[in-house]
DNA sequence: CCGAATCCAGGCGGATACTG
DNA sequence: CAGTATCCGCCTGGATTCGG
């Protein structure tokens, strides 16, 4: 018990809930999507226009993982229309990023040294 | 038209600084790191030991970008010591990771936490 | 309007061997 | 001990086309 290590395990790196979640959230539109469905709910093509750059593959295979997560509700209206929602969970979630987000705000100019806007 | 309609331009997709710093550390081997110097500083093969699965390639980028970011002093000692330690900044980024990972171990049923110390 | 299917390039990350 | 260098597989993500 004299000198103690710490070893991060493969299990640990499964295990860790933040780590799992910022794989998860971590990739390159979920932020984005995060970020618009927090004001209000989006039609598919109403977020494919509003997120400049991304394409509708991604944009699906972003919102069915944000959707497995049980972040974004997928729910269709006509047969022409799918309304998408961040969940309870996914608001909650908002939350936290953006306290993370204030956090980074703050700190950013030190760190990554990008043009602030 | 009055239908106000935010657009997240790839502009915004590079400014807005939670996203960056998602893409920064959701990287697979930078929340173990962090985890890790979080409690001590520690040499590079004594990291390299105690997480496991990485590889010394990996080992090495990750910690020249937590150290290109401001998150990770690198500080030469003997000509065969190096020390790794996490820097004002690293130590204040952890305890926003800790409050996220408060978050996810809520909402996640998960089994293992980032055990604040 | 809301996708699925296919094809393809680039980058992340692993394995291994070598250096000071 | 603390890395580099090289090769390579795989996965992410973009472009395009097709279907309901």
């Amino acid at each position: 018990m004299s000198t103690e290590t710490v070893v991060v395990s493969a299990a640990d790196y499964d295990a860790c809930p933040v780590t799992r979640l910022l794989r998860r959230i971590g990739d390159k539109w979920s932020p984005a999507v995060i970020r618009l469905l927090a004001t209000r709910t989006h039609g598919f093509n109403e977020l494919d226009r509003s997120i400049e750059g991304i394409s509708r593959r991604m944009l699906t295979r972003t919102l069915r993982a944000l959707e497995d997560d049980g972040l974004v509700s997928r729910t269709p209206q006509a047969s022409t229309r799918v309304e998408y929602a961040l969940t309870p969970l996914g608001h909650s979630l908002r939350e936290q990023l953006s306290a993370l987000g204030q956090w980074a705000a703050a700190h950013d100019g030190a760190t990554l040294s990008v043009d602030p806007r």
